[in-house]
DNA sequence: CATGAATGAGTCTTCATTCAT
DNA sequence: CATGAATGAAGACTCATTCAT
């Protein structure tokens, strides 16, 4: 039988050498990913760039999709980190703050590694994404499902799991097309006006 | 000067013989694309499901990407056909009319063969891909832009571009996740109205 | 600017093991070369006879231009070293004794291996020969020089230039051709001494 | 059994048409192999420059040897039937007269086309060439041999047969040098005057 | 006789992965 | 644990040649 590929790290680094293989390792793929694009991203060319044998590199990922696996996690977590946190604290912040708010922060999420998000994005093979981002995508779902609950009665829409998707992926896709396409657009607060007024209007029907 | 690999098809098919192996080649290669994914759509398996010789498939296309290019444009272009032949229908229809039923489109059109679409604009090589997505979407572009200044009066955001920005990239994006994230969506006319409502209730204030 | 494809070894052998290898590389193509010819040298062809895998092969050649130029390259240093060293010798002979042994050096030099020295010359495309075989040529022909010059005053011919191409490929030609075509000639001292002959008259006119 | 790949043109162009196209073909071949080299002169390629098809091309020629062939006989029959012109006018002429006469021929013979001339003798494969060249060498040897027999009593090398080696590698090897890597020599009768020289001392001792 | 579409064996080359040291 | 030499399956692509029309 045709066992799926593990995806999980080999060892998790627990001694300090150890640790710090495995984050050079990690930047040196963030690195070649943005510097270079995907298929110049090449196990060995890992490996040298960040200063270690072949050898010791498969040591730490049994294959190159867990490689792969393991920084989309790390940049998914990144980002998830900064919406969560600003979710939580905005849990009880009415419509009209939080909104504008969550789409700062998603703004910024993608701004840190613009180029780094879009070939995580764009350009790893499909097998090796999807897991990975749907994790972060669900979490992320939950947290939004749980603040348009708690504040329900100002909401239009009936449907919540279909208002949690439209929301989640227009705020997703508008900033980052934006920060990719129209970086012009992530340095002007009317871009951050224009689609938090979608949402909101959209939201409150008012 | 580094010349670019060209991505022009190597022959205009003449003779029906030829038309018929061309038509056969794409065909493979959405076929494989779609049931087995990009990584598996080797010219040589391409050639031998369209039952053709490799030999033959490169006396059509000069490399890979000019393949995958091709079909790009082919599927580019039936989207775009529908998209922009309701849009023109449109001009002249209010925004109440014409906004749902080009979500309508939009959706319509992601269906015809949605898994395509997905690796289309997924898996393939960011370098295969741009030139042709961006050229349909910027005709779109044009044309939804043209509609919005029709309508200028009837609508409050200010900053046309920005606005062409968010109505093409919220319909585009909200439509391809439904299609393949959530099929039980595109057959709820609920989602068509509620995507509708987002960008009418945008535009309008109303 | 088109960069030219690297002609350059991929890395120098540093243990003991790669440089058996590299060794064993080289001994395979000149036996391929020798023996089947330059369009039975596939790179697969040589390896397998190397004893090795095509990806050690690449390992240490960067493409099949390369082995050819490590190959030349040797052949050359060979060749130019006996001669070289026979020139230097006799830079205080004079004619009658320095012209007969530098024939039977260049003699001597094409016989090591002479079906190599015509593979070399003869099959290997232009493009991969040029560069090397000039190498060797010049510096030969500037040892040539300085020898005519130390010795002037017994030559006739007043055009330097022209007296050391005409010497240089005359020998050359002459001993080249009478290894390939003519085996019996060059266990033959009368053909030395007819070569010999032949450059010292036009060299003193006596 | 292996029979061997015949080299001989397929039909002797018998009709005027047929005849203009075997010409055609060559000539395209010629100007392939002169602009291009020989990796560019595929069979397609030559019969496009050809203006026919390639179906037509294998009408008149087997395979692609016995292209190469043709156009070798034709150039060596070119080559071969000025010099021989010129030695069977000059067989009652005296040394100092004919060998001359015979240096500016070769001269001559070999600046018609140099470039041609090069690629035949150098990019095409060894085993296409050697049979060609061998018929136009002999017969012009056989003619020189003729010739130093008829004046014998004016030479003193003994052994005739070295001495037609010696002759005509020298004399074509040094023409066909400096036609390619010394054009200022041809143009220079100080050249052929000098090699006139070589020669005739060396046949005369004088 | 001409055409040109079709063939497919064979080429160079890459790269994830293993394993002896 | 680290090293890096070695592996070899697999991919893109070429080109001499054939043959149905």
């Amino acid at each position: 039988m045709l066992r799926k590929r593990s995806t999980i790290p080999r060892k998790l680094p627990q001694q300090d050498r150890s640790r710090l293989t495995v984050e050079a390792i990690l930047e040196a793929t963030a690195h070649i990913l943005t510097e270079e694009g995907y298929d110049k991203a090449t196990t060995n060319h890992i490996a040298e760039r960040a200063g270690i044998s072949i050898g010791s590199l498969y040591q730490y990922f049994p294959n190159k999709e867990s490689l792969m696996a393991a920084l989309m996690e790390q940049h998914s977590n990144e980002i998830a980190a900064l919406v969560e946190s600003k979710l939580q604290d905005l849990f009880d912040a009415p419509l009209e703050i939080a909104i504008p708010e969550l789409v700062r922060a998603v703004i910024a999420a993608h701004a840190i590694n613009p180029r780094l998000h879009q070939v995580l994005n764009e350009e790893i093979p499909r097998s090796e994404r999807l897991q990975q981002m749907q994790k972060a995508d669900e979490h992320i779902a939950k947290l939004l499902g749980a603040y348009l609950r708690r504040w329900s009665d100002r909401i239009h829409p009936q449907n919540l799991e279909m208002t949690v998707f439209i929301l989640s992926r227009t705020v997703e896709s508008l900033c980052h097309s934006a920060v990719i396409e129209h970086p012009s657009f992530v340095s002007n607060s009317q871009f951050e006006q224009e689609v938090s007024n979608l949402l909101l209007l959209y939201l409150t029907r008012a």
